[in-house]
Parts: C-alpha cells; sequence; structure tokens
DNA sequence: TAATTAAGTTAGTCAAAGCTAACTTTTCAA
DNA sequence: TTGAAAAGTTAGCTTTGACTAACTTAATTA
C-alpha cells in the first residue's frame, strides 16, 4: 500500500553493525566478518551473531564463511543510519568539539535522534558553519 | 591522600534512579521506592534492586520498607549528575530544540559526555542564550 | 480494631550484547 | 600439496536491566 511505511526498528548495536557493514561494502563491495570485528571492536563471535540477526531481518546475505552483502532493504536503511551518522559528527564539529568527541557524541545521538528534527539540525550546522565556530572554539573561562 | 580522586563509576541507568532520588530528597527530605518507580517509568522492583546496589555502593541508605537518603558521597556525586543534566538539558534548549526533545538528548548525553566538555557547553549556552537562539528557531527549509 | 489497599520485597524469567573455549573451514606459503 | 595460520562458527557463559508472580509489611478506613 502506497505510503505504508516498513519501519524496521533496530537496536543501536545493530544499526551499528549495519552501518559499518554498508561502509565497507561501499569501499570494497563486499565485508566480511573480521573486518566488522576490528572496526567496531568486538570479537569475532559478536559479529557473526549480530550479522545472523541482520540476515533474519533480510537487511543482509552472508555466505557461510565469506562475503557480507546488504540487501536492497538493506542499504536503503543503511543509507539513512550514515546520513544521519554524518550529520550529527559535523554537527558536533560545528559546534567546536574535537574529531574524536564529535565522533563519540555522534554515534549516541545517532540511534535516537527523532526525524523531524533532522532538518533542524542540518540548518544549524549550515548557519554555524557560516559563522566559523569550529574554527574558533570558546574560550571557556 | 590529597588529590586522590575516587571515582564511582556507575551505569547509565544507576545514574538515573540516584539523580531522581536526589530530585525527591532535595524537594522532601528523602525519597521512596514508589516514586522513583512512578518517575522513571520501571516497576517497583526494578527501582528495588536497583537502590539494593546504590547502597552495597554507599551512595545512600534505604531502610526496609522505609525511607531513601543518600550519603555525603551519594550526595556529592549527585550533585554533578545533575547539574550535567541541568546543563544538557539547557543546551538543547538554548539551540531550539522544544522541551520533550531536549530532555531525551540530554538524558543520553549526560551519562557520556566527558568532564572536560562542561566548560565549552556551558559558553555555547551562554552564547546562544545571548543570540535568543532558542526563541527563534531556524527555519528548516 | 480488623480488613482492605498500597507499598515494598523476593525469587525467578527474559532479552540484549558482549565474552571465552573449542572446533571447522579457508587460505597461503614452504 | 600439505600443514600451519587466519578467519569463521558454535555452544555456552556473564552481566545488565527490565519484567511478572507471589508474598510480606505498613497504612488507611469502615
Amino acid at each position: 500500500m502506497k505510503g505504508y511505511e516498513n519501519k524496521i526498528k533496530l537496536t543501536g548495536s545493530l544499526e551499528d553493525y549495519l552501518e559499518a557493514a554498508y561502509m565497507f561494502e561501499k569501499k570494497n563491495g563486499f565485508s566480511r566478518i573480521k573486518e566488522l570485528s576490528d572496526f567496531l571492536n568486538v570479537k569475532l563471535p559478536s559479529v557473526n551473531k549480530a550479522i545472523k540477526q541482520l540476515e533474519r531481518r533480510k537487511l543482509l546475505t552472508h555466505k557461510r564463511y565469506g562475503y557480507i552483502k546488504l540487501t536492497k532493504g538493506g542499504k536503503r536503511l543503511a543509507d539513512n543510519l550514515l546520513s544521519t551518522h554524518d550529520m550529527l559528527f559535523n554537527f558536533f564539529i560545528s559546534l567546536g568539539f574535537d574529531k574524536k568527541k564529535s565522533l563519540k557524541y555522534g554515534c549516541y545521538l545517532e540511534h535516537i535522534i527523532d526525524e523531524n528534527d533532522k532538518p533542524k539540525i542540518k540548518a544549524l550546522i549550515k548557519f554555524l558553519k557560516e559563522k566559523n565556530y569550529g574554527d574558533k572554539p570558546f574560550k571557556s573561562d
């Protein structure tokens, strides 16, 4: 039915796995358990389990001992996750936080931020960038 | 030993319980399981268990079937948590988010925000308040 | 003051998300 | 081409933080 949105609701953790898999796939055409393990700083069996769950939800396919590839639906979701991720990272950067902190804070908020607030955040980034806030961090005392 | 800081590290969840208990205690002189349950939207046994953990860590005392009161150390910690909470709430308000969202986003970040970033955030709030950003929310398109 | 209701407690269940240990498959180099 | 190393898998454990069901204590009110 038109207009019907099949909301796939993942946990924050599963969103991280999907997002990372998508990143590697964009770079190399596929991703593997091992690189996700290294990237996300979790052990191989943790990745294995997560990938199985994403497979059950039809967000990706995983050939035993082989490649991981996102499905169409997985890509659609991951695209949105990644753009949210990037947006929030830029948001904190434009507020003057360093890269490490911007990544940390962004990575937490990306799982809970409301879709309706994204335009506002984008507008804020644009505004702050124009003011060069990131380049002229506040003196804090 | 002077200069030695005994870092009590709580989970985000336990921080929420301690913070809420402190809020009620400031208002009424003590807190109770039931009001924490209502306030935090969890069942009575969940509060009970959390309170026991905070008691083990000597952050509060709890008389069976009775009052909850923070210890000196509990108050010191809770004071810091609460001020972080308020700061982040104000931060999002000053960026133009509504109260509900400001609370939500603040409540997530308060458990992970770096102590060193607080002065920056305070400075940002001050700056944004002066510019009246909260009152003139961005047109998002 | 006895009975009912509200609050608090205890025990045990569940899901999420990590882990280790032990095993299997694949890959690569001698 | 074979055998060691790397990658992947499986099973089962652990912690956190919620829950329900059943019970006990305290408070209230008829």
